[in-house]
DNA sequence: AGTTTGCATGAAAACGTTTACGTTGCCGCC
DNA sequence: GGCGGCAACGTAAACGTTTTCATGCAAACT
């Protein structure tokens, strides 16, 4: 018993098949009593319209590609959430590839992904304007999320990672703790880099007088925890330290934990994002808040306009604000 | 400049379409010396095959679908991670959807999937035998997680969640923490019902004379939370407490923090997943380990089995152990 | 009544592949 | 020299849709 085709049902119907496919969609251009004939056919045979062979005539396939780095932390599925959820709302698919370690992983990638997807979703580190114009053809809707990619045939979505951590750095130094160390993400990424601007201009302004401090990371818990080792041996110890990340954060919490030091008492800490767990952990974490699964269902939206109307292409580069949440990690709310 | 097709290459090398879809596809057929001139003929004109078309006449899209549950939480990002490294290594993409609230709507996000994947990989409670009977084509190669089904058409890869709750329960009774109380998952979930009844049967065994007492939950950071607070106002206090999973565990954590309760001396506290951020919360979470990553790994790579010798549908269930993971939240390192 | 308009319907082309089948040319064998 | 076999290659059908165009027919105009 192979599926039945819009052919089955023509002839079920007594129609033809272009009869059967006007009705299956919008339905206009058929009567409605033959319309109901032939819905009434399909569903007998169980007919469902095969997806190839409507890609290839309508040269759309309803789904959307989704590149992005290793999914490594909750702040990818929170991600992937967002995006998922606007996807399943308009009703498209979505295909995720990620982990693609190097930039020629990258681009067999975006290849592969050629033809199966009606637009693309991009958060990586390696792709800037040149990869896309040298892996993309130039009428595939894409949308950046995180991308430094000023290239104006591009729509880019970004955090207001340098607000945020301005605002973060201030918080801190204006609750006391003048002397803020910082860990840095990868260098490479986008992201971290403009945190830890922020970082830079807030001490500028706010605490001029103090040495900065960066601690080398990769946003990976490891890597928090190890910086906080290293913070806690320094003469003199900082007063706060501020992580590009919340996940770096906790790690941080734990070496200070293990060491000893008291959060906030000894030393305040702060993050940046608001994974779902920071407010779980020990002491609560501050952070800056981003709005992250809105953020995947922005850029899905984005996309998806993109999508139906492509002249409406204005290469617009908007950027998500977020604010900081004070919890019990940095002082500010313990007596 | 619309895409290359083949017939442009075939132009291109002076050779018929035919001889390009051999040269293209292993290359059986064809003179090493002509393949390498359609080869090259491809490379100047970017010739990427058209996906649609040759899904069309192949029957076959080389890409599987995942059906799981909201994505919310560490413990899917894991899974995806796992499931998205080992598609790559094959070479299938990967179509996601998740986030089915109701049953209706999974069969729906099943029948969309129709014709656009080779196989399906799924985690969710409202699929059971009968409603893959009634969704699905009996010849779609189906991996299910995690799921009581016990037909012998589909393969299942469960957790040992059983072995590993007695496990855990067993550790915190000869630890010292004979009244032991449990967080349940949701009801309607099956790793939920598993690790209760682990727990029932670990209480019977190693200390009958004890009350059960199973509070209920959600296998969300909230209502671990709750959970947390009711415990801490019991008398008399439960001397440990299991959460069935690694994020009701850490709600707790934060519960006993509020009131005053030390971990793990006023309380012990376990948790099920081991999902990375456990090992650096604070106190570190001891916990039931579950090798997340590779549970999607060998559920991708048991479906891919299945795509290439359909006949081998043995139709096996295996079952991926477990094992406890001592950390300093139920006082076992603790001096 | 004749002509036009509009609408439901059907026939057939087109999308870009793969593959069954046929043709050609070459080689080796009797 | 004829013949069979084999490998390389080309022709064309097939996959299941959508969509353009033509056709018929009824209603609405002149």
């Amino acid at each position: 018993m192979a599926a039945a085709t819009i052919k089955d049902v023509a002839r079920e119907a007594k129609v033809s098949v272009a009869s059967v496919s006007r009705a299956m969609n919008g339905g206009s251009g058929v009567t409605a009593e033959t319309s109901l004939r032939i819905h009434q056919a399909a569903e007998r045979l169980q007919y469902i319209p095969h997806a190839a062979a409507r890609m290839l005539i309508t040269r759309r396939t309803r789904t959307i590609g989704a590149l992005l780095p290793d999914l490594y932390g909750e702040f990818f599925s929170e991600l992937i959430r967002g995006i998922d959820l606007a996807a399943r709302a308009r009703g498209l698919h979505l295909l995720v590839s990620s982990s693609h370690d190097g930039v020629e992983e990258a681009a067999a990638a975006v290849r592969s992904m050629q033809g199966r997807v009606d637009g693309l979703l991009i958060l990586s580190e390696r792709v800037d304007a040149a990869f896309l114009r040298a892996n993309l053809p130039r009428d595939l809707p894409v949308v950046l999320l995180n991308s430094p990619v000023k290239d104006s045939s591009h729509a880019v979505l970004n955090v207001d990672n340098h607000a945020g951590a301005f605002a973060m750095v201030k918080h801190l130094i204006q609750s006391g703790h003048k002397r803020v160390a910082f860990i840095s993400g990868p260098a490479s990424n986008f992201d971290s880099r403009q945190r830890l601007e922020g970082y830079r201009a807030a001490m500028a302004q706010y605490a001029p007088d103090m040495p900065l401090t960066v601690l080398g990371g990769d946003f990976i818990e490891e890597s928090g925890y190890q910086a906080g080792l290293q913070l806690a041996a320094m003469k003199p110890r900082p007063a706060a330290v501020f992580a590009a990340n919340d996940m770096m954060a906790v790690g941080c919490l734990a070496a200070f934990k293990e060491t000893g030091l008291r959060v906030p008492q000894d030393i305040a800490v702060a993050g940046f994002d608001d994974i779902p767990i920071a407010r779980y952990v020990n002491p609560p974490l501050t952070t800056v808040r981003v709005r992250i699964a809105d953020l995947g269902r922005s850029a899905l939206d984005q996309l998806a306009d993109l999508l139906e109307s492509p002249e409406h292409s204005s290469a617009s580069a908007q950027t998500l604000g977020c604010e900081i949440v004070v919890r019990d990690s940095c002082g500010a709310s313990v007596t």
